[in-house]
DNA sequence: TGTGAAATGTTATAATGTATCTTTCCTGTA
DNA sequence: TACAGGAAAGATACATTATAACATTTCACA
């Protein structure tokens, strides 16, 4: 872990929302007044979702903090279209069922991605009033 | 349904395979022996989603035809590294634990992406060997 | 003190997607 | 037939996301 990895995953937390790399690099410019390319960012994101501490959200093209880095960890996102969060979530069963289908067909997986688009509970509420 | 919307999802059952949209715009080049540009291409790529026709593959950024277009699917998608092949299937089962675990949230899911990616079965077979 | 590997910097460019405006083509109507 | 209206497609430019290729720095360790 270095300085500009440690950097890039604390501004994940801070931002508190899926951000795209190109946020990052503005916001790392911003914070340590210095320009980082594209490929710097990007080799930091690598790193980290090797390490199980950011994962990607395809449908977005962005990047989260993990909740639990220590876990082996197969993760549903729920993404709100309205605030923009997302949560993620650990559901066994589904993990089971997704291995169980992929055994059926003989599919060797090796990386799974859960997203679901949606309000969450709050907006779904205020856009209901 | 036009004529170009038509020859997009003609293309995507010939490919076999997820289908990039600039992959998309060359074969209709080729085939209609006329220039298209990206906008031709995406909006026909938008009016067949809509129409449960196409499916986009986040994780590739790519574009596969729906098996069960009739059917309201909510589908899982198994995507070989190796072929670069993808299989489509429906479980209810996940839906519904998708369904209950959205429910637990107070989250309203409008879109659901479910991706896997490894080794199809050939594949697996041929890389063991 | 060298030295090699990993990380980062730099530049350029590739790949993917969209905004905006114009033109074409079809359809219904007087 | 002529014409208005609207949907689809064409054309141009540009925005956004990601990577290739190569140079430089840093730092542990012999």
């Amino acid at each position: 872990m270095t300085e500009l990895r440690r950097r890039v995953l604390e501004l994940l937390w801070a931002s508190g929302r899926p951000t795209g790399a190109y946020e990052l690099i503005e916001a790392v410019k911003l914070r340590d007044s210095r320009p980082v390319g594209p490929p710097t960012v990007y080799r930091a994101l690598e790193f980290l979702m090797a390490q199980g501490l950011v994962s990607r959200i395809e449908s977005l093209n962005a990047y989260v903090p993990c909740v639990h880095p220590e876990r082996d960890h197969e993760c549903l996102f729920f993404i709100c279209s309205g605030c923009r969060a997302s949560v993620e979530l650990e559901d066994p069963r589904i993990a089971g069922l997704l291995a169980e289908d992929a055994a059926v067909l003989g599919f060797v997986p090796t990386r799974r991605t859960v997203e679901i688009e949606g309000m969450c509970a709050r907006c779904a509420e205020v856009g209901a009033a």
